[in-house]
RNA sequence: GCCACUGUGGCUCAGAGGUAGAGCGACUGAUUCGUAAUCAGUUGGUCGGGGGUUCGAUUCCCUCCAGUGGCUCCA
């Protein structure tokens, strides 16, 4: 519902003509004055009907504080439906107006309303002050849907025992932090500004201030990891074994579309939403819409299957403001989304052991550990899908928490892991994920040929090994926050290192050396930047220890002379002698089967801009 | 969205009811240098926005916005 304020000295109408809308008015109600009042001019729109009560509520609390504000003395509702381009039905906007008005004259306030439906002329004297002209957007809030039963937590050992979390003891700091944080409700105590933030301005990753709350920028060195990391994301998927269908899709869809607005519904009350005047669209909150608006025109043989499409989306989600974190919860993100499609249930829990399998291989790899939240949309889902998650702690040598959502309640998915790991706060993130989906094959009119010919729907697997782009980055940056801690310099893998070499001469005598050492590694493959501005050495130096350039070596007479350098090797925190080659080779070595992009800005340090 | 704290040049921060201060950066000049800051000069700020109190507000009050933490939430 969209309302404005005007603070009037006199506010004066008069209907003249009837609409096809007109509600049925008394002769004297035709007419109406008012002085020293606040008109509010009042537009009730289609998402509104479904919650007139909660929308009137907000609206004749926020009319009464402001009228209190301005100093109004009475208050004039005036339905005007040039406010928005969404308008509600007839009935339902004047069951809104009339129960404002009703709320409002509880509190024994003087309120009239002007009739609805009708051309009506208006003599308004606005008082000009700060205040005196408002607009408002009442939103509502939903009314929870009061869940039929409890939600359930236990921990389901690798033996199959449920211990109570109660009971529950010496489990590893993450397992006992989540069942404090999800099951027990605990408060986490307050830490400071947390030092990822430190890096994530250092690399260039920082929050957009010209967009809507929670939308990240990236310059040049941020935007280099993020795009490797989309690279990697996109290797891993396609690495993987299955038969991968990569894609590209848009990133908003017609509510007018049922299954668009079935899963909607589903999703809740985070939806981003563009009006372009003609239609509603939502922002897709992850790439099954596009994937699955795909696939359904697919024809697909079950001896096709089971297979996978994947793409990195740009996924949207209406976080609260208060909720936003960079690089963890944003509002725009970036989702390598994977979707498996698979013949029959079993099928889908044997691949759901092999994408859990990459989950921990992934975060392994960085040196990180998960533990385990297993949700489930019902108790028959969690006896149903027991064994399987069983077989993943055995094989994770760990237990799991369990969650049971309340019964009767209608979910897509039956059973999803969340892959938690525990950050230098010492908090539980969610990372990767992985789901069973019984629902969507059905919503989306998405099908294969059986055996006999017959149509069947698959059960979809929805899968984000490694979280999305942002939340690994946020995982990378922790890890080197946790190397900090130990004591020694932080880094990252060369792979993703935006300098990963920086060539530093002694002086511009040394420049044709530094050039060739240079050239040498370019045409290797490996990013380098030059230092060839005219600062002193010491200071080069701590440039490039500043910018965590993986490998760092200055070039003057001595390196000319012998062909070694003394290299700075930031991983190890001391200088290694070697030869340019030697320098390739290695990083060759530890970068291999990575992705690789080249610099996203000068070479030449003297040639960057202060970013 | 709620509660608390914060918001001063591009960056890091100091300051105080009387019209802003440092270091770094940038720019200019000198220096051509051997492993975390070469020297000198110059530039640069509506003290987050709006309103109020006051002779006077960046400083006090209100409000809005943004950031951080916590809460709520996170299909």
């Amino acid at each position: 519902m969209r309302a404005l304020y005007i603070h009037a000295d006199s506010m004066e109408f008069e209907s003249k003509k009837r609409t096809p809308v007109a509600e049925e008015i008394p002769e004297n109600a035709h007419k109406g004055r008012m002085e020293e009042v606040l008109v509010v001019f009042i537009t009730v729109e289609k998402d509104d009907e479904d919650k007139i009560v909660q929308i009137a509520t907000e609206a004749s609390a926020d009319i009464s504080d402001a009228m209190k504000k301005v100093g109004a003395e009475r208050i004039m509702l005036y339905p005007y439906a040039h406010l928005s381009n969404s308008l509600a039905k007839p009935k339902a906007s004047i069951g809104a107006l009339d129960l404002i008005q009703q709320m409002i004259a509880a509190k024994g306030v003087e309120v009239t309303r002007a009739p609805f439906g009708w051309y009506k002329s208006f003599d308004i004297k606005c008082k000009g002050h700060p205040l005196s002209e408002l607009s408002r957007d009442f939103k509502g809030k939903e009314i929870a849907e009061k869940p039929k039963g409890e939600d359930k937590y236990f921990v389901l050992e690798e033996d199959g025992r449920e211990i109570s979390i109660a009971d529950f003891k010496n489990g590893s700091e993450c397992m006992m932090q989540m069942i404090a944080k999800e099951a027990l409700g605990k408060e986490a105590e307050a830490v400071g500004e947390p030092e990822y933030l430190r890096l994530c301005k250092k690399f260039g990753m920082q929050w957009e201030s010209m967009s809507d709350v929670g939308h990240m920028s990236f310059s040049p060195p941020g935007a280099l990891m993020f795009d490797l990391i989309a690279d990697y994301a996109t290797q891993i998927v396609n690495s993987s074994g299955l038969n991968v269908y990569n894609v590209k899709g848009t990133n908003m869809f017609s509510l007018d579309e049922p299954p668009v607005k079935e899963h909607a519904d589903l999703f809740g009350d985070r939806l981003y939403t563009v009006d372009t005047g003609k239609k509603t669209f939502i922002m897709r909150y992850a790439a099954c819409h596009q994937q699955f608006a795909m696939i359904r025109n697919w024809n697909i043989s079950y001896k096709q299957m089971p297979f996978g499409a994947f793409e990195v989306a740009d996924s949207y989600r209406l976080e609260q403001s208060g909720e936003t974190m960079l690089c963890f919860r944003t509002r725009r993100l970036n989702m390598p989304d994977f979707h498996v499609m698979c013949r029959t249930v079993p099928e889908a829990q044997d691949q759901f052991e092999l994408l859990d399998g990459k989950i921990y291989d992934e975060v392994e790899a960085v040196g990180r550990d998960y533990d385990m939240l297993v949700n489930f949309s019902s108790m028959k889902a969690y006896e149903e899908n027991k064994d399987l998650i069983l077989n993943i702690c055995r094989k994770h040598k760990r237990p799991a928490l369990i969650h049971i959502y309340p019964e009767g309640i209608n979910y897509y998915w039956t059973v999803n892991i969340e892959y938690h790991l525990l950050d230098q706060m010492k908090r539980p993130r969610e990372i990767g994920t992985v789901q069973i989906d019984v629902g969507n094959a059905k919503r989306f009119g998405i099908t294969y040929s059986d055996e006999n010919g017959e149509k069947q729907y698959p059960v979809i697997l929805h899968c984000a090994v490694i979280g999305s782009i942002e939340r690994w980055m946020y995982t990378l940056l922790d890890t080197a926050v946790a190397v900090e801690r130990s004591g020694k310099p932080g880094y990252l893998e060369t792979w993703i290192t935006p300098d990963q070499v920086r060539i530093m001469p002694v002086s511009e005598s040394h420049t044709a050396d530094a050039a060739r050492i240079m050239s040498e590694l370019c045409s290797a493959g490996i990013r380098v930047s030059l230092d060839d501005t005219d600062a002193t050495v010491g200071k080069k130096v701590r440039r490039s220890k500043q910018d965590w350039c993986s490998y760092a070596a200055v070039i003057g007479d001595e390196e000319a002379k012998s062909g070694k350098m003394k290299v700075f090797v930031r991983s190890e925190n001391k200088d290694v002698e070697m030869t340019v080659g030697q320098l390739v080779e290695r990083i060759k070595k530890e970068t291999e089967g990575k992705p690789f992009r080249p610099l996203y800005l000068p070479a030449e340090l003297s040639k960057r801009c202060d970013f």
